[in-house]
DNA sequence: AATGAATGAGGCTTCATTCAT
DNA sequence: GATGAATGAAGCCTCATTCAT
């Protein structure tokens, strides 16, 4: 047992980061395999090779775990989302397209967590979706500004939140990806009314 | 013990409909107020003012009584849509703008309600969106043909779910309901590629 | 409605003993099929085409529509045998013979509804099998008294609750009714020391 | 609180085995008084000192608890008889007369929980009386290969369930247990046509 | 830090019994 | 006498959480 030992089978001891990551990885396979209100406590335990009590070392509680999760969901789908929104290489209409792409394509690849986590709860924490409202309201707002989009009388909150529920839609259907995202870029650009190129 | 009195009170007795629509009520508001999920039998019963057991005498069973509550709401929800969507005295785009205004001032008046049957179960039953989807899918479809609306090379199906969750958004945010409405009439015929009036 | 029409349908007002005799029926055709556990009252009330709280107005309770039950099982059971216990034109072998036959065709025939109301309740009233103990002892100390029959040193009352149990296991299978009875006879001979003919 | 302490009271950690013989000691005790039927989970929880939640720790459920009542009544009254059917230095006599003996004074010493555990369940589960039949299958046959039955025409399947079934009758009446084990013995013999010493 | 036996509140459901009609 | 809606105690089981080891 030399202590440079590295990670073959299950090391018992483990930085609190690794096994932290460990369980919320459990929890987020068994939110997409059964559904997030059927995964308990017990189970994620179970998947992560881990006692159940060792889970209230790294999460208050199961609403806190859950948090985590949908957090983590949320984080991924933001992060190229972020650095994409202020890109001032790009015109309003291609950060707009990259988005709904990124946005689809996740959803896409990650459709049963994602609606695991976020469809389930829905109701009880409004918090994650201020971000991307946030953003999308900035391509909106920017795309305005430089005279690329017109939104008419619309106001850009509901243009906003249109678009944020909308997406989602689409992703049930299992057509082929590249083509529904064409669709959809095309469905964001009317809504907010690009100028044809 | 007045021979005449009328309704006050909880009389014992009740014709089978009124016992049920009171057990229906009492679950939608408490699905309301704390979530499908936290909706127990016990609960129901306590506010319908009922023995538990007898709930069972009107819905065989927990799922029983959800299904009824989702049942309601969406026969709510689509009794007065189908008949405006078949209304050949209308425009086409007459239709999608009143489809839309009663959407949109259903889920206002009806909100969390709403939210609570729909968005917890959402995986399980597909099946109540069929029809919805299947009334969108006519309105653009006869839209297109007609040659009011035009998507493009935007699948229908495509756009219809995009519409079918879009409309769910900007119900969130207490604005004004007659101008949102407006604005998501503007929007939907944005997305159907409605012709200038 | 003539005061004289004769019970076709489900005439409404039956004279309690036939509203008795219909309800136990029910009860017995119920706990043959379903087990006498799983015999509810509302079970029952539907079977017999009566209301639940009617059957509140024939029996106590539902013990007391088991002990019923049970009393007409062992009703049916002990009728003959009580005739041929008695009949001084037979030998004592005779009876015992009778006897044995009489109890093993009618347990054949209705195996499944005397275990039910027996095996299942056993412990509780030990009442319904004094007669049958009674009537056993009367043709066993008759037959050693009339010297037909030879217990040696064992106990009469030994004797008698031996073959009281032993009697119902043979009726299990399912072999041919005459030959079961052939061979308990020649059991039930061979266990009260009867004398070769 | 001296760390020396022995086992009084309700220590609440104890090894699996010990907690699961604690909660089927209790079960046993609850059938015994009161019945396998009126056995519920929260009594035996009680009795046993446990909370209701810990018994599924170690049953997975009620039909399971009960199985493993039957089981262990069951293989405590086949576990002499199953070494002395196959000991050769008996006459198939002696065997008979021992399986005999350890049947009465087992029964005799655990009525009311046998007949709880079996006369109550009867007809579910015909398994556990495979192996006693089979053993009083194997005895009567070697007995009569031996010379030393003589059961003439009746069928050995028919000595074996008459056997059976009666063997559990006299252990009902309170009679010095050892003069019932030796009529009980006679009428053994008697029944397989032992042969006079 | 890690464990997992133990807890107990709470969920769903059944059913014998009552009683206003 | 007959009905059946209503009751509520009681049953089985789950699971988030705690805590002695």
């Amino acid at each position: 047992m030399p202590s440079t030992a590295e990670g073959s089978g299950n090391t018992r001891y483990q930085p609190p980061e690794v096994r932290r990551r460990q369980i919320l990885s459990a929890a987020a396979q068994l939110a997409t395999t059964d559904g997030l209100e059927a995964t308990s406590i017990a189970k994620v335990a179970e998947t992560a090779g881990v006692a159940k009590g060792s889970i209230y070392l790294h999460f208050a509680s199961r609403d806190d775990l859950v948090d985590a999760l949908q957090a983590q969901v949320w984080a991924q789908m933001m992060e190229t989302p972020r650095v994409i929104a202020v890109d001032a290489n790009l015109l309003w209409v291609e950060r707009l397209d990259a988005v709904v792409a990124h946005w689809m394509r996740y959803e896409f690849d990650h459709h049963d967590l994602y609606h695991a986590v976020f469809h389930a709860v829905a109701t009880d924490s409004e918090e994650p979706w201020h971000e991307a409202r946030a953003l999308l309201g900035q391509l909106v707002a920017g795309g305005v500004a430089a005279g690329e989009f017109d939104c008419g009388q619309i106001g850009t909150e509901t243009v906003v939140e249109f678009l944020l529920h909308g997406y989602a839609g689409p992703c049930y259907h299992h057509a082929e990806i590249d083509t529904v995202i064409g669709d959809m870029q095309q469905l964001f650009r009317r809504s907010v009314g690009a100028r044809p190129a």
